[in-house]
DNA sequence: TATCGTTATTCCTAAATAGGTATAACGATT
DNA sequence: AATCGTTATACCTATTTAGGAATAACGATA
């Protein structure tokens, strides 16, 4: 066992996520928001659904798309069921590409803390 | 060459960090802030040199030292010099540990960027 | 054309954060 | 005992951030 005499239990820990030039495009939680709408087809019940205010939601699609030079979550409004949102093929692209990297990322993290002695 | 049609580059970053079950232990600029206390012997330069006031550098000091069960920064006020301050044994291994996971880490994050293709 | 639930946006306030300034405490050295 | 540069700490303010509340815009449907 890979402990030491210390009580002290410490534990290496992280974050990734994409940038472009501007700045931070999607993180753990951007990309959760983008999960959740393509699950709800709203961007109220996906901010609902994480305890999020539609605002700060819309405020995080807002950015991701201006950033990003296409669209990732498209959305329109007033019809049937008031409105609704959905995630573009760029948009799951992305998605899928954060999870293959923090998949990665992870089992390092879970292989560091294997081994950590102090 | 991995590059796609697309005009907008994009590259995957992050950080790592050690945490205690308290929350933070040390990061980057923690890491740095110690480095530099072990470089100069004194918290006042090792603020100045980060361009951080000694007000920040000592609240981080303060923080680091209680969540970790051992001083990892030890100082002493008067004498010789008006002051000094040192970085412990424990210090001494934390950093240690800290630039042996984080070097793993770039490594993962440069091989992701070779390889980004959006 | 009235209703409905959602998108889109503005405004305002409270809370958290950052950071400057000031000052006491300290002990070797002179 | 006076000096010195640093550590230690308190106080106060400005800035940033978070988030609630309110409201207009919208278009399918009835």
């Amino acid at each position: 066992m890979a402990t030491s005499k210390n009580k002290l239990t410490l534990n290496v820990d992280g974050r990734i996520w994409i940038s472009t030039a501007e700045g931070k495009l999607v993180g753990k939680g951007r990309i959760e928001l983008m999960e959740k709408i393509k699950q709800f087809g709203s961007i109220r019940q996906a901010a609902l659904a994480m305890q999020m205010s539609y605002r700060q939601a819309w405020q995080l699609i807002d950015d991701m798309n201006s950033k990003a030079q296409t669209p990732l979550v498209i959305s329109n409004r007033g019809g049937k069921g008031g409105g609704s949102a959905s995630v573009t093929e760029k948009g799951e692209q992305l998605i899928g590409l954060f999870h293959s990297f923090n998949k990665k990322f992870q089992k390092l993290l879970a292989g560091q803390n294997e081994n950590f002695i102090f």
